[in-house]
DNA sequence: AATTCGGGGGT
DNA sequence: ACCCCAGAATT
């Protein structure tokens, strides 16, 4: 048996039941792919059902507010994702009208699709015989033929494409391409991976040389940025919040949190008073508490947040004030969800 | 070519 | 603490 046809065995016996595996509506499979982008299948799966059932059709994803988008994709992380989702979706809307791209072309003209969910949509959708290359492709190749090229230096990039494209059972490339992730994804995994009851052991170059574990390389490179952040979560006589929308590029783009100021180190209330950013915000005297007086450290994949919440309550009413209940509608990061939750 | 976009789970 | 996840856009 040819490699392709061994993976397509084990995936026919293997295979999980998701939602996504039942159909081959583009709308729908594109949706999944964008969701599992950089997402594990059980934490997308969730969001997967969320949005098939709030936007059955395109249309009701065109015409949706960007806030109830993101409210929907919230704690899901990678926000660009669900603004590129509702921008295509106006796109596909008006501009195609509601004709979804079939090429793997114009499929890589919307926005948020890139090679690999062009490859994906192309294939599973449409049965066109575009390879993907996911992290599973990469770990699954890299071991079976040894390969040792980086697989995030531009010549590795090129080569697994090429490679992946070579070995895709073009007869079958919606298969092929789910096969081969799921293999990836459930037995030929990153860490100890299932080589006793493998498949392809007896051909597998990285197995005969003991190298599992050293495949695939990846060049690393991640330098984690410390941040302060002070929120102030100020509370009006009517119970009122304060909240602000995140403008402009950086983490979290659009969605909503408390007033910020961010120093350069920890700071106690002592230093937060006599900040020129406080005192333009806080202009009334005010009774102020630390939350937390252990800072509550939150990480991103590149930045590891050192978080105080300094309640504040007030007499003053401030006019871009919100009460609790519209509060919990804003779309927040999971740091000011946590929170909220906790808090209120 | 390198960096920046989240959050959760595994080791 | 470090790695990875059905990657893409930006610099």
């Amino acid at each position: 048996m040819v490699f392709s046809e061994i993976l397509i065995n084990w995936y026919e016996q293997n295979k999980r039941d998701l939602p996504w595996r039942k159909t081959t509506n583009p709308y729908h499979i594109w949706l999944s792919e964008i969701i599992l982008q950089q997402t594990r299948v059980n934490q997308g799966l969730t969001y997967y059902n969320k949005f098939v059932n709030t936007f059955p059709d395109i249309k009701d994803l065109a015409t949706a507010d960007e806030e109830k988008i993101l409210k929907l994709w919230q704690g899901l992380g990678y926000y660009s994702r669900a603004r590129n989702l509702h921008f295509s979706a106006k796109y596909i809307t008006n501009e195609l009208n509601g004709k979804f791209p079939n090429t793997y072309k114009d499929l890589l003209k919307l926005k948020g699709v890139g090679d690999y969910t062009a490859s994906a949509i192309a294939s599973i959708s449409y049965n066109k015989p575009c390879a993907v290359v996911d992290g599973n492709v990469y770990r699954v190749l890299a071991r079976y033929f040894g390969i040792k090229t980086a697989i995030n230096s531009p010549e590795g990039i090129k080569y697994f494409k090429k490679l992946a494209t070579q070995l895709l059972d073009i007869n079958n490339p919606a298969t092929f391409n789910q096969a081969i992730m799921e293999f990836g994804a459930i037995q030929c995994k990153p860490k100890n991976p299932d080589c006793n009851t493998c498949p392809l052991q007896n051909s597998c170059k990285a197995f005969s040389n003991k190298t599992i574990d050293k495949l695939p390389v990846k060049h690393k490179k991640l330098t984690i940025k410390n941040r302060f952040f002070n929120y102030l979560v100020i509370i009006n006589a009517n119970n009122n919040i304060i909240i602000n929308q995140r403008t402009g590029k950086g983490i979290w783009e659009n969605l909503y949190e408390f007033p910020l100021i961010e120093t350069h180190q920890e700071i106690d209330i002592n230093e937060l008073i006599l900040m020129d950013e406080f005192q333009q915000i806080i202009t009334e005297k005010s009774e102020i508490s630390l939350f937390n007086h252990k800072p509550i450290t939150h990480k991103l994949s590149h930045q590891h947040l050192s978080v105080k919440f300094w309640i504040i309550t007030t007499k003053k009413k401030y006019k871009n004030s919100i009460s609790l209940d519209r509060l919990k509608k804003y779309p927040v990061p999971t740091l000011i969800n946590n929170f909220i939750e906790v808090y209120f």
